[in-house]
DNA sequence: AGCACGCCGACT
DNA sequence: GTCGGCGTGCTC
């Protein structure tokens, strides 16, 4: 094994070939850490993808530094799930790799300068940022180009630097640091070493008989070690307990009596409360596990479609158990970590320290020891986000997806795009496990697969306790207003209703799922609007804050007083916000408590736990919210959702948005009567007849889920087709424009007319001040979408073959 | 991706 | 005249 292919941290096509020295001919294996030079001096942490003995030397291959690991760092099934990724979503192994390691994990090396002694400097001839930098290297005789930051402006750095090499008096070189460090915990014992106690204890004990305190303190130390020897003692325990302080510690040290010692410490803290049992499960929950029993016996995944608050929760936690007992381990998928409460809780009853998190919320460090628990199968149940799927199991057994269909998880956040639950699915199969997928309101597409029996379709239609599902009302808004029954945004159908609710103290929730106060500032006058001026969008009007924002790149703005354009300060608003809908209501019930959650109010700290706890208490009478109030807020008293404005959710323009407005109202409807059964769910829109509403209303799962599949059809879109959209970006808009319409180009010459759509603009044409065209592909689902797939690569190379489109960025969405 | 090399506009 | 802009090319 003389060569080896490594991944680098780099967006770069394919790997690296690199030769392996003698000394680590015999250690070596694929999935470890190694240090590699790349490009002149600068070190990467590469992963070992590939060992092999035969090499075309077609270059000369550059020689591993150093082996990191001594054993595989990232499993067989994890490089198996990288290379996935990248030919599925069209990704580079370095972006995933990127993306899968904390950062502590890949050291990179660090460029810094430090002081030749061989010339005498002659401190006349400098100027004031080379006289800066020599002085403070005459000091500290090493310095990072961040240090140096601090007091050379950035753009003067390497000027400063190249003339100060030029001159001999300094020399630039790479090193690597150790970024993660264990913390460490202060623990204290009896100086077995020093002190035979059995001989010496009388004397010692004496001997301490001026110093009480001290003696005490050795006691107590000999005490604890006495009752439970395996278990060190913390300095911060000792002192916790209120009679001891420092010096007293430190003079027993002085004395060689006792000795202080360091253990590394995970910062995690994890749950130390009491375990706790799950609760007995109903007949039909019983039913569902057979059957979730049945398909793994058969090989199959499940899709377990249960309807909000009948228990899901119940049939993760019976299946956590099951393999939990069988010696495997389970990761359980959120949409995202915050808004999940209730299951983490009962988790952590039941599996204490056994239980591990993972989400973006936490410290790079914190990421690393989590990393280092589930290497050393410390962790029996990891709950996280979708950045756990890459974390180094090695027996995992079942993976579940909760909500399946949340957005959150074909997120695109810094990286590229993928599918978490897709991902996930993958992911199964290459560690041979299970999957359950889990929601209330399935996606589409896991529907489809259900529906043809690639999934398990396993259902749980009836609610815990038996308790009836919401009763849903649609009311007609402009036969309200032809008959004078409304008062600003709500008929007075919605009013009574709310009014009852307040009068037998329960709780209401609003849905109105647009931020802000107004979408819109406009002149009267001459229609002036504001536009965000990175993005080709309006700013929203914050009414809150008082001032504009966008939501795309989060520029603020402050709300002018009058129009910029013309100087009229006939200014109005126009779309109406969740802000200004929590106003009309205040106005509406104004003895009554109403609050807001949307992701404006709760970003300040605690918010979210300030009000799920005013709502516990049953102190909110109302909360207006946007989508965020669909998720984890079980609470008992909440009977009625109202949503005034339900029309806005339909007409978005993207494929999805009926899909997802049945999602959204049907989980909003699930916080409604989930003890009593008497929740009511009200909508208000201008189309009555609207399939949609029309669909909600009859709760007919299966009337549903086939006019969304025959809409889908019909318009050609996922799962009929393979979607797969390319976005261009560039600062200058007719670059963008020419750029793509050559990617058009060539898609035309080597794939069929009817799966090209564009290139057209973005619907936001400009963001972050880039402007951005698409050019969407429809791929059909059979055989031929590996052909289809090997003409959009050669498509791709062709493209790339042109430099001066080299600095377009060029983003691929598969099923996006 | 990042980093160096090389050719054109706004400043001492 | 230079400094620094970013277009281009390359990395085992």
């Amino acid at each position: 094994m003389q060569f080896a292919q490594i991944i680098l941290p780099l967006n770069l096509k394919g790997t690296f070939t690199y030769k392996v020295p003698a000394d680590f001919l015999d250690k070596i294996e694929v999935g470890m850490r190694v240090l590699v030079p790349f490009r002149g001096k600068k070190i990467y942490t590469g992963i070992v993808a590939e060992l092999f003995n035969d090499f075309e030397e077609t270059f000369v291959p550059k020689e591993i530094i150093n082996l990191l690991d001594n054993q595989p760092i990232v499993p067989q099934q994890q490089l198996e799930f990288w290379n996935w990724l990248s030919s599925y979503y069209l990704c580079n192994l370095g972006e995933i790799y990127r993306l899968a390691f904390p950062s502590s994990l890949k050291l990179e090396s660090e460029t810094y300068v430090r002081l030749l002694s061989e010339r005498t400097i002659d401190w006349q001839n400098l100027d004031a940022n080379e006289t800066y930098l020599l002085q403070a290297l005459e000091v500290r005789q090493m310095l990072n180009l961040q240090e140096i930051e601090a007091f050379i402006p950035k753009k003067e750095i390497i000027k400063t630097i190249n003339a100060l090499i030029d001159e001999r008096y300094i020399s630039v070189d790479e090193k690597i640091t150790e970024k993660y460090k264990a913390k460490e915990v202060a623990y204290l014992r009896i100086n077995r070493d020093e002190l035979n106690i059995k001989i010496h204890l009388a004397e010692v004990i004496s001997s301490l008989k001026k110093a009480k305190k001290q003696q005490e303190l050795f006691l107590l130390l000999l005490d604890k070690e006495t009752e439970n020897p395996d278990k060190p003692v913390r300095k911060s325990d000792i002192f916790d307990e209120g009679n001891f302080n420092q010096s007293q510690v430190k003079l027993l040290i002085e004395k060689k009596l006792i000795q202080e010692y360091y253990l590394e410490k995970y910062r995690i803290e994890s749950y130390e409360g009491k375990i706790e049992e799950i609760e007995e499960l109903t007949d039909i929950q019983k039913t569902a596990i057979l059957e979730i029993n049945q398909a793994f016996e058969e090989d199959k995944n499940v899709l377990l479609h249960g309807v909000t608050s009948s228990g899901k929760t119940h049939i993760y936690l019976e299946k956590i158990e099951d393999c939990v007992i069988a010696g495997e381990n389970v990761l359980l998928l959120l949409p995202e970590i915050a808004l999940t409460k209730q299951i983490t809780i009962r988790l952590e009853k039941k599996y204490g320290k056994k239980l591990g998190f993972y989400h973006n919320k936490l410290t790079d460090f914190e990421r690393v020891e989590v990393w280092k628990k589930i290497k050393n199968n410390e962790l029996q149940i990891l709950i996280g986000t979708r950045n756990s799927l890459f974390l180094p199991y090695e027996n995992l057994g079942l993976i579940i997806v909760d909500e399946e269909h949340d957005s959150a998880y074909r997120q695109r956040d810094q990286s590229f795009f993928f599918n978490a639950k897709d991902s996930a699915m993958m992911l199964a199969e290459f560690y041979q496990s299970r999957l359950i997928l889990g929601s209330a309101t399935p996606s589409l597409e896991s529907y489809d697969l259900a529906m043809k029996d690639k999934l398990r379709y396993v259902v749980l239609n009836e609610r815990f306790g038996e308790v009836d599902l919401p009763e849903f009302k649609i009311i007609d808004i402009k036969e309200a207003q032809n008959q004078k029954k409304i008062v600003g945004n709500f008929s007075q159908t919605m009013i009574d209703e709310i009014n009852r609710q307040l009068e037998e103290r329960k709780q209401t929730i609003i849905l109105h799922n647009r931020r802000g106060y107004a979408n819109v500032v406009e002149c009267e006058t001459c229609g002036h609007v504001t536009y965000c001026s990175n993005c080709d969008v309006v700013m929203t009007y914050h009414k809150a804050s008082n001032e504009l924002k966008c939501h795309y790149c989060g520029h603020r703005a402050s709300k002018p007083i009058s129009c910029p354009s013309c100087n009229s300060d006939n200014l109005n608003t126009r779309g109406i916000g969740v802000e200004q809908i929590e106003e009309e209501v205040q106005k509406i019930f104004s003895d009554s408590e109403v609050d807001r959650m949307d992701v404006d109010s709760m970003r300040k700290k605690f918010a979210y736990e300030k009000l799920y706890e005013k709502l516990e208490n049953g102190e909110t009478d109302i909360l207006v919210g946007t989508q965020m109030i669909s998720k984890g807020l079980d609470f008992d008293n909440i009977e009625l959702v109202a949503i005034p404005k339900a029309d806005s959710m339909i007409h978005v323009q993207d494929f999805r948005a009926e899909e997802r407005a049945y999602q959204l109202i049907t989980q909003v409807a699930g916080r409604a009567g989930r003890i009593s059964g008497k929740g009511k769910i009200l909508i208000q829109t201008y189309n009555p007849l609207h399939s949609v509403f029309e669909l909600i209303k009859n709760q007919n799962i299966k009337e549903t889920y086939q006019y969304f599949l025959d809409e889908r059809k019909k318009f050609l879109y996922p799962p009929f087709v393979k979607l797969i959209m390319i976005e261009l970006k560039h600062r200058k808009e007719d670059k963008v424009n020419r750029a793509s319409q050559f990617l058009g180009s060539i898609f035309r010459k080597y794939i069929p007319e009817e799966c090209i759509l564009g290139p057209e603009k973005s619907p936001i044409a400009r963001l972050n001040n880039l402007y951005q065209y698409q050019v969407l592909l429809k791929f059909p689902k059979n055989r031929n979408y590996r052909i289809y797939k090997e003409l959009l690569l050669k498509s791709f190379d062709e493209f790339d073959e042109i430099t001066a489109y080299k600095s377009v960025k060029k983003d691929v969405f598969v099923d996006f």
